[in-house]
DNA sequence: CTGAAAGCGCTTACAG
DNA sequence: CTGAAAGCGCTTACAG
């Protein structure tokens, strides 16, 4: 592999006018310039990423720390990681992958090492155990979800808060009065998942402002389970005529527990959920809801760190930021039925 | 961040005796040695990783050029990704993962740039574009999917003409004599899918010698069309009591179209899938299926190609490794029903 | 506008 | 068993 200093030697000047001639790091005469153009092109000369590192401290490659969980939905995570990448290379940067079970040592090492020039996290838990590690490393770091504490990093969720509000107000404003929401397991919830209780709690005191009876569960995250889950809560409140998932295997589940109770949607039964576009794509599902948007939201987190790296952003402006629920229509939302 | 020379000083020895010391590439006193891991210890020193790079010319680092295709289940691909990523950390790597449109290009750069020690690819075709690329790099490559030229990388795959055959031949012992195979949609093959060929030629010529009827479809990869194309295909060969299916969207479409034509498995056809165990799982999938094991296929490559990286493997034995079809039974498969 | 030199933090022959 | 030194391939003050 040709250097830089091959380089100098086929353009006839020095190592450092070479270097300069490349990164545009200070006036160069045009005929210097295209000769070292040449000599690059001729001997295909391509810097060598582990000294220019040594030499500026940036490596240019971001660490990507994923947490693969139990009965999580794999498509989802796929499309953080993608988002992740594919953004982190449009700026110019690699993304170094680590899904080690200890997130703390990764990061630790990491850091020490001076391998990464930061840090996105996913899968962020209320309390994070990494989060104190990041905040003590030398490079920056970004969350995709929101942890109770989000001083000293940037931080970029859904707003699950305001989507609770929007699927409660979505369906009383078409004359709903009594609804049921799924959620995700409990387990979920033990192991961080703080956004089910925000979306939750959010969706019951809206319905309880607006009058509206709004029946609460637990659903499983397996799908014989959940399936009997759906089944029991409809038996249980025959008089319920809007349904909202926050729970993937619920949505995935109800098809078929549809046809067999003989439902329909919306006819029977208004549906809004809380999915990602793929997720719906993938299971084909016919439902309304609200887009968990998770390649959007690895895109916001990467650009944001590298704004941070590149010293763009200053210490003082933390962002979290809440990306405001939309419902994508698939059209299992109308009135309810006439009352038998 | 402490350098070894900072460890060298507080230890009072060199920063050669240091250095080796940690590597243990020499012998060092044992009073020494406990000296320069206490320093380590003092510090909390960790080498930097580019300083070490430049001076070994090794990252440590493996790249893995995914490519994301269009209709493709994402949780294999996942699979594949974790597979991979743990498998190289247990031997000590970080994984660089890389999803550029332009995979020549990528495996170009990081190649010139001596980012990384080798590569995996994912998602190889029959003719991939990244392959002459791959050759002419002097890092070593580990391919997942089969391609028409080996020469100069390790390979790992499914045996998928074994699968045909195995397929077949399950049925047939059992008293099946007419068949219907499910293949990928044909834009599959002209990607470069070569699989879905190689499992059907193989089931196509096994079911001739054995005098099985073998009904040959491309079906949809989508939720609504290949439910229709389902039907269309019980509804053409009333008699067929055998279903092989090389589709994952076949398979996940395939309960609901039983459930509609008020079939049963295995009482009115015995199925037989061609996915991975989380795809089954996903889906809750009832049918025995040749698990593509995707992660068991991520893991060999990593190995074989980091035991190429530290010289453990020779120029010459290079591998093609294709892992023999097991039938995951999950009660699918049963003699034919008795001619009515 | 350009060059000679120092330095980034390691590893590893070379010498003793 | 240990040290002084060179070198990996860059970048960037310093000097002109």
């Amino acid at each position: 592999m040709p250097t830089i200093g091959d380089v100098a030697s086929l353009a006839g000047v020095s190592r450092s006018t070479a270097s300069y001639a490349l990164s545009g790091k200070r006036s160069i005469s045009e005929d210097v310039r295209r000769k070292v153009n040449e000599a690059v092109e001729q001997l295909g000369y391509t810097p060598n990423a582990g000294a220019r590192a040594l030499a500026t401290s940036h490596t240019k490659i971001i660490g990507l720390l994923a947490r693969f969980l139990e009965d999580e939905f794999a498509p989802a995570m796929l499309q953080y990681i993608r988002g992740i990448s594919e953004m982190a290379a449009q700026l110019g940067y690699d993304t170094l992958l680590v899904s080690e079970e200890d997130g703390v040592r990764a990061l630790q090492r990491l850091s020490n090492t001076r391998m990464v020039d930061g840090f996105v996290l996913l899968n962020v838990a209320e309390h994070d155990d990494r989060l104190p590690t990041l905040r003590n490393a030398s490079q920056p770091g970004a969350l995709v979800g929101l942890p109770d504490n989000t001083t000293g990093v940037d931080v970029f969720d859904l707003d699950f808060e305001a989507a609770g509000r929007l699927m409660v107000d979505r369906l009383h404003e078409l004359g709903h009065r009594e609804l049921i929401l799924v959620s995700q397991p409990e387990h979920v919830l033990k192991r961080g998942g703080a956004y089910v209780w925000r979306l939750a709690n959010a969706a019951y005191e809206r319905a309880e402002q607006l009058g509206v009876a709004l029946h609460r569960y637990f659903g499983a995250s397996s799908q014989p389970e959940i399936g009997n889950d759906l089944h029991g809560y409809f038996d249980a409140h025959p008089a319920a005529t809007g349904l909202l998932l926050n729970n993937e295997a619920a949505a995935a589940a109800l098809p078929t527990v549809l046809h067999e109770r003989g439902m329909s949607s919306p006819q029977s039964i208004s549906v809004i959920g809380r999915y990602s576009d793929d997720f719906a794509k993938t299971f084909s599902l016919p439902y309304s809801a609200i887009d968990s948007a998770p390649h959007e939201l690895g895109r916001r987190a990467v650009q944001q760190l590298i704004s941070r790296i590149e010293g763009a952003s200053t210490e003082a402006d933390r962002t979290v930021e809440l990306i405001p629920p939309v419902i994508n229509d698939r059209g299992s939302i109308s009135a309810p039925p006439p009352i038998a």
